[in-house]
DNA sequence: TCTTGACCTTCCAGTAGCTGGAAGAACTAT
DNA sequence: ATAGTTCTTCCAGCTACTGGAAGGTCAAGA
């Protein structure tokens, strides 16, 4: 399929579909015409890529996780250990979006907000995070 | 506080409070020294954003966020319903990266990648999202 | 067959969001 | 007083796109 379907199908801009080929992401194969032709498996990489990177993992990062979809490398023993680092990670995430969504649902229904000194729950709910 | 302080107690680097200052997030008091000078009400904003910011939502979303904290700007309807979309936003964000999550496990764990046709599981994982 | 319009190509420039480094002032500790 | 750390501004560079120009390809209709 032309990129422009591979664009519709994975969310992600024909733009930035050759801007990842360019820095080696993903290569599709050319067609006589000089197309690019992409196949479902190409496809399933970018729906892959298009998640990870809007969800705040850089590129460098889904370069890694890509790597699970190749055969032969999955099998080494690092890759599953960045695969669970990044689950680990992923869990994190999860956690702190909810604990963003909580501040904001406290922020709209709830209290004043941080400039009043007695709403001492923002402090709970703003200050918690990875950071300690 | 010091911006040091402030770094540290937010988990953004200074480099990044500056550069918030400079596009307007988030204007801090001048000591008579002149070195920025922030208050804990500060640095709730400033984790805020360093969250906001790594699970995948633009500065400028930020922005709007952020005026969630400002006690004027709170008032207004329109405000809160920003709020609630993205209230909703997160919720979305928080089915894919378990999505996400599964993908991986599944890569990691149970069967061969896509380029073998005898996996139709990855199909249903890499294949759903947000994206029709 | 010709043409129109949508889609593809490459290339180059611009934007968003930082990030590093230089040069110098100020605070802290000995 | 001196050394070391932290602060300041400024400017350059990087990542990850994104827009636009100039031109080739293709499918549909007169």
């Amino acid at each position: 399929m032309n990129i422009g379907t591979a664009s519709e199908k994975s969310g992600l801009p024909p733009k930035t579909i050759r801007y990842y080929e360019e820095i080696g992401l993903l290569k599709a194969d050319r067609a006589e015409n000089g197309y690019r032709d992409y196949s479902m498996s190409d496809v399933h990489r970018l729906r892959f890529l298009q998640r990870s990177r809007s969800l705040g993992f850089s590129v460098e990062e889904c370069r890694q996780l890509l790597s699970l979809y190749g055969d032969k490398e999955r099998e080494s023993a690092d890759v599953k250990a960045i695969a669970e680092v990044k689950i680990a990670e992923i869990d994190r995430k999860i956690a702190e979006l909810a604990s963003l969504r909580d501040t904001l649902r406290h922020l709209v229904h709830n209290c004043h907000g941080d400039e009043r000194p007695d709403c001492p729950i923002i402090d709970g709910l703003a200050g918690s995070g990875t950071v300690q």
